[in-house]
DNA sequence: CCCTGATTCGC
DNA sequence: GCGAATCAGG
């Protein structure tokens, strides 16, 4: 099994998604968990905190304070993303989309996040709470299924009617959502095209289908609906 | 034991 | 470049 762009990509992908070595290659198939591991280090991918490797000593995040009470988590607003504070330094790099559910499978077009500026250096871990109550995580850091989650309703994914019409790949940009609708290769395939969650590739709406909660392995279910395309069925 | 990622090194 | 073997922490 050879490291095709599309192999490449997913791993890639994957990587920065936070998945494990061991799931990239189970997902990607044909693989060791080594030869991912080893790949994603020849990619440059480095950096993703290492259960071995001592890691820096993370500046602490905020002082406990000794109150036991803990407070009732209000509902986060819809949307809190940060318009990009004015940190010189690189910012988090976003995560790049994760497990995809859809009812009538859909196909992901993978719109690969550009490759991370690998920094080492601790930096504050800015967050954004998405609709459904995700939080997004930096690659490495794993919450517990936190479930901050208010049950938010979300409306089922529809283009706005005004751009129903077609959002080809061509009118892509970083405004608007990225999110297919149909299948690659079909004469009516498009883009979501509605405005972005900020922060995010996709709308409000399909963030909450992006962006789930991630359980520990144990208590996931057969694989999950592979995202990137899921892998070559073997 | 299980898991993890990092590293080495023969191919 | 590739990945098995190995290392080492959780």
């Amino acid at each position: 099994m050879s490291w095709t762009d599309e192999r490449i990509d997913t791993l890639k992908t994957m990587w920065e998604a936070g998945q494990t070595a061991s799931q990239i290659a189970e997902a990607l198939g044909g693989v060791s968990r080594n030869a991912v591991i080893g790949k994603a280090h020849r990619l440059g991918l480095q950096s993703r905190p290492s259960p071995v490797k001592a890691n820096e000593p993370v500046a602490v995040a905020a002082p406990v304070a000794p109150e036991p009470a803990p407070v009732a988590p209000e509902p986060a607003p819809v949307v809190a993303a940060p318009p990009a504070p004015p940190q010189p330094e690189p910012a988090p790099e976003p995560v790049a989309a994760m497990a995809v559910e859809d009812e009538d499978d859909e196909d992901d077009v993978e719109e690969a996040t550009a490759a991370p500026a690998p920094v080492r250096e601790p930096q504050p871990i800015l967050r954004s709470v998405g609709p459904g109550g995700f939080v997004r995580q930096s690659p490495g850091e794993q919450q517990p299924p936190a479930t901050p989650a208010p049950p938010r309703r979300l409306v089922p994914a529809k283009p706005s009617p005004e751009i129903a019409g077609k959002t080809t790949l061509l009118d892509l940009n970083d405004r608007i959502c990225k999110w297919p609708l149909g299948h690659p290769g079909e004469p009516d395939f498009h883009f979501c095209g509605d405005k972005v969650n900020p922060g995010f590739p996709y709308c409000v709406a399909h963030c909450g289908h992006a962006y789930q909660a991630q359980l520990p392995r144990r208590d996931r279910r057969p694989p999950p609906p592979l995202p990137f395309g899921g892998p070559r069925v073997r």
